[in-house]
RNA sequence: GCGGGCGUAGCUCAAUGGUAGAGCAUCGGCCUUCCAAGCCGACUAUGUGGGUUCGAUUCCCAUCGCCCGCUCCA
């Protein structure tokens, strides 16, 4: 068995030789959380995307669709918490969760005595905009601990928050020791201008996830589609957050891609939309491949869940690195209609007709990352086993057993040699296939060596003209995991296709 | 962000303070009638920028990137 950090290594080597991810700006010696797709990784990946859209949007009934703008007007971030609070460095309390700005948190130390006659040093903090506050703060502190201490002996001089001294400071709330973080910038959007000037009322942000723009379209779509609900927007775009430590290939990248519904109910069937949609995401995954035992549902600890969140699943996929999260599944309230309504001064409301009622809807998202399902895609894919050689001695054999409907390549297409028409046939074949499938074509080389290509590249089928083809119309027809060949009559070729590849 | 390791060809890996080498892959040719065959030939590399040195891929510094651990993921 390899060890997990073996087979990302491999993956990743195949990824790069077969051409379908590349490290980003690579000749300038890249750019860390960013990465390219090459022409099999692009196929893959709008598969991918392709199949949600249809499976969440076009299929159904109650579902529309929505391309936002990446830049918006800086208000939505203030209304969605995305600035404001997380502007600053930040330190977080690793106990009780409680998050303070660095320049705010003071620091004393006193020395002093305690009941059994030894020394005893305390440590103070306080959270104050000015010094002479935090030090008001620290007398009520000390009132406190005069119980416990007896006497002290020295005046405690206040300092700022240093990094040093973290390890012996209480946390502010909880008044726990060493439990502070080192401070960190906590914005991860990233900054721009919009326009020529770059002043500070022109700032703008990349957006840091894709839901903003539905929420704020929400009144649009309304207006425009006739829609009741329960409904759902859906959008597949960029995000971008300026992750301060890129991470596992793929996997936490600067520039991502998202796949997000915001399903809009009455708040009174949140709870059971919410269920239905983790599971209807859960088997999303499934049925495309991933292996359920691979796969699972985690809740979000009540500590764990964001500002907007009443209730929250990952999805989770076992990488080879670790358990990660594929996909969040949150109940978001109306908290993000709330926030619009009160920043923007616009009413966000729904009004049913036929209860007469008039109410901020629910919203349920489901929000998956297409990076992150390509990646576990491709993990799951990655195969190795053995094939027979040309003398029927077994070989190492590396595949990529992705789903049909996920395969960049559909099927290739192989005249066995370069001789008696077989090009000839086996182009026309080719070109008879590529309307419709993404259809490939290779005549180099040893027909063996042919096969072994597409299985890196994951192609379900191939097609060989040999020297039967001349005399009676048939192909032969391989199946890249089974390397079980059918012959097939050449007019039953589509036929055959369809049925195998499940469209 | 902190600590440690690493960076040589498309990939996997050698070697060296003084000419950088192999296997596989790729491309061309010959041959080949079903699973990485063979033969001939070709292309291709010391991440980037400085410094030390007569001379640096090798030593030093910086930077970029990757990996591992910690941290973090609103």
């Amino acid at each position: 068995m390899d060890k997990p950090n073996d087979l990302m290594d491999k993956l990743v080597s195949l990824c790069k030789r077969r051409g379908f991810i590349f490290q980003s700006s690579e000749i300038y010696g890249g750019l860390n959380g960013c990465w390219d797709y090459g022409p099999l990784g692009v196929e893959l990946k709008r598969n991918v995307k392709n199949l949600w859209w249809r499976d969440m949007v076009t299929s159904r009934d109650d579902m529309v669709g929505l391309d936002a703008s990446i830049i918006m007007n800086p208000k939505v971030w203030e209304a969605s918490g995305h600035v404001g609070g997380f502007a600053d460095p930040m330190i977080d309390c690793k106990k009780c969760k409680g998050r303070f700005r660095a320049d705010q948190l003071y620091y004393a130390v006193r020395e002093g005595q305690s009941r059994q006659g030894g020394s005893a040093s305390v440590w103070f903090s306080a959270i104050a905009d000015k010094v002479e506050d935090a030090s008001a703060v620290m007398e009520l502190q000390l009132k406190k601990k005069g119980r416990q201490i007896r006497e002290w002996t020295n005046d405690f001089e206040l300092v700022r928050y240093d990094q040093e001294q973290s390890e012996q400071a209480p946390c502010p709330a909880c008044d726990e020791k060493g439990s502070l973080t080192v401070p960190r910038a906590f914005n991860l959007m990233f900054k721009t201008h919009c326009g020529a000037m770059e002043d500070s009322s022109s700032v703008t942000y990349l957006r840091p996830e894709t839901a903003q723009g539905i929420f704020v379209n929400f009144k649009n779509v309304l207006d425009t589609q006739r829609l009741k609900l329960p409904f759902g927007i859906a959008q597949i775009g960029k995000a971008f957050r300026n992750e301060i430590n890129p991470r596992n290939y793929t996997f936490r990248s600067r520039e991502f891609e998202m796949m997000e519904v915001e399903y809009f109910c009455h708040p009174s069937q949140a709870d059971q939309w919410y269920q239905y949609w983790r599971k209807a995401r859960f088997d999303w995954y499934v049925n495309l491949g991933l292996r359920s035992d691979r796969l699972r549902l985690r809740d979000h600890e009540k500590d764990e869940l964001a500002h907007y969140a009443k209730s929250c699943v990952d999805i989770e996929y076992a990488f080879p690195f670790g358990v990660s999260e594929l996909e969040g599944v949150a109940n978001r309230t109306d908290f993000d209609l709330k926030r619009h309504q009160e920043y923007s001064g616009r009413d966000m409301s729904y009004y049913d007709d036929q209860t007469k009622e008039r109410f901020l809807p629910y919203v349920i998202e489901p929000s998956a990352g297409v990076d992150r399902s390509v990646l576990a895609f491709l993990c799951e894919a990655y195969t190795e086993d053995e094939a027979p050689d040309d003398k029927g001695l077994p070989q190492k054999r590396v595949l990529m057993r992705l789903h049909p409907k996920l395969a960049p390549i559909k099927v290739a297409v192989f005249p066995l040699v370069k001789k008696d028409r077989m090009q000839e046939i086996a182009h026309k074949i080719h070109e008879q296939l590529k309307g419709r499938w993404n259809a490939f074509y290779d005549e180099k080389g040893a027909v063996g060596r042919r096969y072994r290509r597409q299985d890196e590249a994951g192609t379900p089928f191939c097609i060989t003209v040999d020297g039967q083809t001349l005399e009676d119309q048939t192909v032969t027809i391989r199946d890249r995991d089974s390397l079980a060949q059918d012959r097939v009559s050449c007019d039953r070729i589509v036929d055959y296709l369809s049925e195998h590849l499940g469209n």
